[in-house]
DNA sequence: CAGATAGTTAGACATATGGCTAAGCATGAC
DNA sequence: GTCATGCTTAGCCATATGTCTAACTATCTG
Protein backbone atom coordinates (compact mmCIF):
# COMPACT_ATOMS: atom_id res chain seq x y z
CA UNK A 1 0.00 0.00 0.00
CA UNK A 2 2.12 3.34 -1.55
CA UNK A 3 2.04 6.99 -0.04
CA UNK A 4 -0.63 7.40 -2.58
CA UNK A 5 -3.02 4.94 -0.54
CA UNK A 6 -2.83 7.20 2.47
CA UNK A 7 -3.70 10.28 -0.19
CA UNK A 8 -6.73 8.82 -1.01
CA UNK A 9 -7.92 7.47 2.19
CA UNK A 10 -7.11 11.12 3.64
CA UNK A 11 -9.05 12.90 0.94
CA UNK A 12 -12.41 10.80 1.60
CA UNK A 13 -11.67 11.12 5.07
CA UNK A 14 -11.93 14.87 4.91
CA UNK A 15 -14.66 14.87 2.79
CA UNK A 16 -17.03 12.89 4.68
CA UNK A 17 -17.99 15.34 6.60
CA UNK A 18 -20.36 17.80 5.85
CA UNK A 19 -18.88 20.89 7.58
CA UNK A 20 -16.10 20.46 5.47
CA UNK A 21 -17.31 20.33 2.51
CA UNK A 22 -19.72 23.08 3.28
CA UNK A 23 -16.31 25.29 4.31
CA UNK A 24 -14.92 24.32 0.77
CA UNK A 25 -17.84 25.71 -1.05
CA UNK A 26 -17.74 28.62 0.91
CA UNK A 27 -14.11 29.08 -0.32
CA UNK A 28 -14.74 28.14 -3.62
CA UNK A 29 -16.16 31.66 -3.82
CA UNK A 30 -12.54 32.76 -2.61
CA UNK A 31 -9.98 33.01 -0.26
CA UNK A 32 -11.32 33.60 3.48
CA UNK A 33 -10.25 34.04 7.11
CA UNK A 34 -10.91 31.45 9.40
CA UNK A 35 -13.76 33.53 11.29
CA UNK A 36 -15.52 34.39 8.69
CA UNK A 37 -15.25 30.08 7.85
CA UNK A 38 -16.47 30.13 11.05
CA UNK A 39 -19.66 31.91 11.57
CA UNK A 40 -21.79 29.97 9.25
CA UNK A 41 -21.10 26.84 10.55
CA UNK A 42 -22.37 27.66 13.94
CA UNK A 43 -18.87 26.15 15.74
CA UNK A 44 -16.41 27.09 17.57
CA UNK A 45 -13.77 28.48 16.74
CA UNK A 46 -11.73 26.14 17.90
CA UNK A 47 -14.02 22.91 16.70
CA UNK A 48 -13.16 25.01 12.55
CA UNK A 49 -10.06 25.58 13.38
CA UNK A 50 -10.01 21.61 13.31
CA UNK A 51 -11.63 21.35 10.52
CA UNK A 52 -9.71 23.57 8.82
CA UNK A 53 -6.15 21.18 9.85
CA UNK A 54 -7.91 18.12 8.15
CA UNK A 55 -8.78 19.97 5.21
CA UNK A 56 -5.12 21.27 5.11
CA UNK A 57 -3.56 18.07 5.91
CA UNK A 58 -5.83 16.40 2.76
CA UNK A 59 -4.16 19.50 0.84
CA UNK A 60 -7.61 20.52 -0.34
CA UNK A 61 -6.68 24.15 1.40
CA UNK A 62 -3.52 26.01 1.75
CA UNK A 63 -3.48 28.74 4.37
CA UNK A 64 -1.45 31.66 5.22
CA UNK A 65 -1.06 33.87 8.47
CA UNK A 66 -1.02 37.82 7.26
CA UNK A 67 -0.97 40.21 10.31
CA UNK A 68 -3.55 38.12 12.96
CA UNK A 69 -5.17 36.89 10.35
CA UNK A 70 -5.10 33.65 8.81
CA UNK A 71 -6.30 33.94 5.30
CA UNK A 72 -7.71 30.68 3.84
CA UNK A 73 -7.57 29.17 0.30
CA UNK A 74 -8.64 26.03 -1.66
CA UNK A 75 -6.23 24.47 -4.14
CA UNK A 76 -8.02 22.99 -7.05
CA UNK A 77 -5.66 20.15 -7.87
CA UNK A 78 -6.12 18.37 -4.67
CA UNK A 79 -9.25 16.84 -6.31
CA UNK A 80 -7.45 14.99 -8.87
CA UNK A 81 -6.45 11.88 -7.29
CA UNK A 82 -10.32 11.10 -6.19
CA UNK A 83 -11.52 11.64 -9.93
CA UNK A 84 -8.84 9.93 -11.33
CA UNK A 85 -9.54 6.70 -8.86
CA UNK A 86 -13.32 7.59 -9.46
CA UNK A 87 -12.50 6.92 -13.28
CA UNK A 88 -10.29 4.21 -12.87
CA UNK A 89 -13.16 2.83 -10.98
CA UNK A 90 -15.50 3.58 -13.75
CA UNK A 91 -13.53 1.74 -16.24
CA UNK A 92 -13.37 -1.24 -14.25
CA UNK A 93 -17.35 -1.53 -12.89
CA UNK A 94 -18.47 -0.66 -16.36
CA UNK A 95 -16.85 -2.93 -18.05
CA UNK A 96 -18.95 -5.99 -15.87
CA UNK A 97 -22.17 -3.78 -15.77
CA UNK A 98 -24.42 -5.89 -17.77
CA UNK A 99 -23.34 -8.95 -16.27
CA UNK A 100 -23.49 -7.25 -12.74
CA UNK A 101 -27.09 -5.29 -13.82
CA UNK A 102 -28.46 -8.74 -14.39
CA UNK A 103 -26.86 -9.90 -10.72
CA UNK A 104 -27.76 -6.53 -8.69
CA UNK A 105 -31.61 -7.34 -10.49
CA UNK A 106 -31.77 -10.66 -9.27
CA UNK A 107 -30.41 -9.42 -5.65
CA UNK A 108 -33.20 -6.83 -5.34
CA UNK A 109 -35.80 -9.12 -6.63
CA UNK A 110 -35.21 -11.60 -4.03
CA UNK A 111 -35.07 -8.93 -0.98
CA UNK A 112 -38.67 -7.82 -2.13
CA UNK A 113 -39.67 -11.19 -1.26
CA UNK B 1 -28.86 19.17 5.81
CA UNK B 2 -30.72 17.04 3.32
CA UNK B 3 -31.05 13.51 3.18
CA UNK B 4 -28.76 13.86 0.28
CA UNK B 5 -26.02 15.31 2.86
CA UNK B 6 -26.22 12.48 4.19
CA UNK B 7 -25.92 10.19 1.51
CA UNK B 8 -22.50 11.98 0.02
CA UNK B 9 -21.17 11.66 3.58
CA UNK B 10 -21.87 7.68 3.95
CA UNK B 11 -20.41 7.64 0.52
CA UNK B 12 -16.95 9.28 1.14
CA UNK B 13 -16.74 7.40 4.60
CA UNK B 14 -17.06 4.13 3.17
CA UNK B 15 -14.58 4.77 0.58
CA UNK B 16 -12.16 6.70 2.85
CA UNK B 17 -10.76 3.43 4.34
CA UNK B 18 -7.93 1.05 2.21
CA UNK B 19 -9.27 -2.36 3.22
CA UNK B 20 -13.05 -1.30 2.00
CA UNK B 21 -11.55 0.60 -1.41
CA UNK B 22 -9.62 -3.24 -2.16
CA UNK B 23 -12.59 -5.06 -1.06
CA UNK B 24 -14.31 -2.99 -3.80
CA UNK B 25 -11.46 -3.22 -6.28
CA UNK B 26 -11.87 -7.25 -5.62
CA UNK B 27 -15.47 -6.91 -6.28
CA UNK B 28 -15.17 -4.93 -9.54
CA UNK B 29 -13.84 -8.21 -11.00
CA UNK B 30 -17.48 -9.38 -10.05
CA UNK B 31 -19.41 -11.21 -7.09
CA UNK B 32 -17.25 -12.85 -4.35
CA UNK B 33 -18.49 -14.50 -0.99
CA UNK B 34 -17.51 -13.27 2.41
CA UNK B 35 -15.18 -15.48 2.84
CA UNK B 36 -13.04 -14.87 -0.45
CA UNK B 37 -13.43 -11.04 0.02
CA UNK B 38 -11.80 -11.87 3.41
CA UNK B 39 -8.68 -13.87 2.54
CA UNK B 40 -6.45 -11.10 1.01
CA UNK B 41 -7.31 -8.24 3.52
CA UNK B 42 -5.39 -10.81 6.46
CA UNK B 43 -8.12 -9.51 8.32
CA UNK B 44 -10.61 -11.52 10.94
CA UNK B 45 -14.16 -12.71 9.45
CA UNK B 46 -16.33 -10.40 11.93
CA UNK B 47 -13.80 -7.29 11.04
CA UNK B 48 -14.49 -7.74 6.94
CA UNK B 49 -18.18 -8.28 7.89
CA UNK B 50 -18.31 -4.71 9.57
CA UNK B 51 -16.49 -3.51 6.59
CA UNK B 52 -19.23 -4.97 4.50
CA UNK B 53 -21.94 -3.87 6.46
CA UNK B 54 -20.43 0.37 6.12
CA UNK B 55 -20.52 -0.31 2.49
CA UNK B 56 -23.99 -1.95 2.00
CA UNK B 57 -25.58 1.29 3.98
CA UNK B 58 -23.80 3.56 1.74
CA UNK B 59 -24.95 1.76 -1.57
CA UNK B 60 -21.83 0.82 -2.74
CA UNK B 61 -22.52 -3.01 -2.39
CA UNK B 62 -25.75 -5.12 -2.84
CA UNK B 63 -25.22 -9.09 -0.91
CA UNK B 64 -27.65 -11.52 -1.19
CA UNK B 65 -27.36 -15.70 0.98
CA UNK B 66 -27.57 -18.34 -0.81
CA UNK B 67 -27.71 -21.57 1.66
CA UNK B 68 -24.99 -20.40 3.89
CA UNK B 69 -22.69 -18.73 1.29
CA UNK B 70 -23.16 -14.89 1.57
CA UNK B 71 -22.58 -13.18 -2.24
CA UNK B 72 -21.09 -9.80 -2.48
CA UNK B 73 -21.75 -7.32 -5.72
CA UNK B 74 -20.52 -3.92 -6.49
CA UNK B 75 -23.39 -1.69 -7.29
CA UNK B 76 -22.16 0.55 -9.86
CA UNK B 77 -24.54 3.39 -9.70
CA UNK B 78 -23.51 4.36 -6.38
CA UNK B 79 -21.15 6.18 -7.43
CA UNK B 80 -23.49 8.73 -8.79
CA UNK B 81 -23.97 11.31 -6.36
CA UNK B 82 -20.38 11.19 -5.80
CA UNK B 83 -19.71 11.65 -9.61
CA UNK B 84 -21.79 14.65 -9.48
CA UNK B 85 -20.87 16.47 -6.30
CA UNK B 86 -17.28 16.41 -8.20
CA UNK B 87 -18.29 17.95 -10.80
CA UNK B 88 -20.45 20.68 -9.27
CA UNK B 89 -17.27 21.54 -7.46
CA UNK B 90 -15.01 21.59 -10.61
CA UNK B 91 -17.42 24.02 -12.21
CA UNK B 92 -17.16 26.19 -9.18
CA UNK B 93 -13.39 26.07 -8.50
CA UNK B 94 -13.10 26.87 -12.20
CA UNK B 95 -15.18 29.26 -11.97
CA UNK B 96 -13.42 30.58 -9.17
CA UNK B 97 -10.05 30.47 -10.87
CA UNK B 98 -11.59 32.75 -14.17
CA UNK B 99 -12.56 35.52 -11.60
CA UNK B 100 -8.47 35.25 -10.22
CA UNK B 101 -7.41 35.18 -13.45
CA UNK B 102 -9.31 38.55 -14.23
CA UNK B 103 -8.09 40.17 -11.61
CA UNK B 104 -5.32 39.76 -12.08
CA UNK B 105 -5.27 40.66 -15.21
CA UNK B 106 -7.00 44.24 -13.67
CA UNK B 107 -4.33 44.55 -11.85
CA UNK B 108 -1.16 43.98 -14.30
CA UNK B 109 -3.66 46.69 -16.24
CA UNK B 110 -3.85 49.13 -13.37
CA UNK B 111 0.09 48.79 -12.99
CA UNK B 112 0.90 50.36 -16.52
CA UNK B 113 -0.52 53.21 -15.89
C1' DC C 1 -26.67 -38.24 12.91
C1' DA C 2 -21.58 -36.29 13.09
C1' DG C 3 -18.49 -33.25 11.49
C1' DA C 4 -16.93 -29.64 8.59
C1' DT C 5 -18.00 -25.19 6.46
C1' DA C 6 -19.63 -20.29 6.10
C1' DG C 7 -21.45 -16.73 8.40
C1' DT C 8 -23.22 -14.28 12.43
C1' DT C 9 -23.63 -12.24 17.06
C1' DA C 10 -21.87 -10.39 21.30
C1' DG C 11 -18.77 -8.09 23.75
C1' DA C 12 -14.16 -6.10 24.81
C1' DC C 13 -10.73 -2.63 23.83
C1' DA C 14 -7.71 1.03 22.07
C1' DT C 15 -7.75 4.88 19.33
C1' DA C 16 -9.88 8.51 16.55
C1' DT C 17 -13.29 12.08 15.93
C1' DG C 18 -16.08 16.09 16.70
C1' DG C 19 -17.63 19.04 19.90
C1' DC C 20 -16.85 22.24 23.99
C1' DT C 21 -14.61 25.67 27.56
C1' DA C 22 -10.91 28.25 29.30
C1' DA C 23 -6.68 30.32 28.85
C1' DG C 24 -2.90 32.16 26.18
C1' DC C 25 -0.48 34.98 22.54
C1' DA C 26 0.29 37.94 18.98
C1' DT C 27 -1.17 42.27 16.39
C1' DG C 28 -3.66 46.44 15.37
C1' DA C 29 -6.16 50.57 17.11
C1' DC C 30 -6.22 54.44 20.49
C1' DG D 1 0.71 51.39 27.42
C1' DT D 2 -3.92 49.49 27.16
C1' DC D 3 -7.54 47.27 25.15
C1' DA D 4 -9.94 44.81 21.59
C1' DT D 5 -9.42 41.41 17.91
C1' DG D 6 -8.30 37.03 15.85
C1' DC D 7 -6.38 33.14 16.16
C1' DT D 8 -4.03 29.15 19.04
C1' DT D 9 -3.23 25.75 22.56
C1' DA D 10 -4.56 22.64 26.07
C1' DG D 11 -7.52 19.65 27.91
C1' DC D 12 -12.13 17.48 28.74
C1' DC D 13 -15.95 14.53 27.14
C1' DA D 14 -19.10 11.48 24.54
C1' DT D 15 -19.50 8.81 20.70
C1' DA D 16 -17.76 6.30 16.66
C1' DT D 17 -14.44 3.21 14.48
C1' DG D 18 -11.54 -0.73 13.56
C1' DT D 19 -9.86 -4.75 15.41
C1' DC D 20 -10.06 -8.95 18.02
C1' DT D 21 -11.78 -13.43 20.51
C1' DA D 22 -15.26 -16.54 21.78
C1' DA D 23 -19.37 -18.63 21.23
C1' DC D 24 -23.52 -19.50 18.27
C1' DT D 25 -26.44 -20.70 14.00
C1' DA D 26 -27.29 -22.62 9.81
C1' DT D 27 -26.13 -25.55 6.04
C1' DC D 28 -23.96 -28.93 3.41
C1' DT D 29 -21.44 -33.82 3.20
C1' DG D 30 -21.00 -38.35 4.17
Amino acid sequence: MAKHDTDLSDLFHALADPTRRSILTHLAQGPAPVSELAEPTGLRLPTVMRHLAVLEEAGLIATSKDGRVRTCAIVPEALMPMRTWLDEQRVIWESRLDRLDDYVKKVMKERET
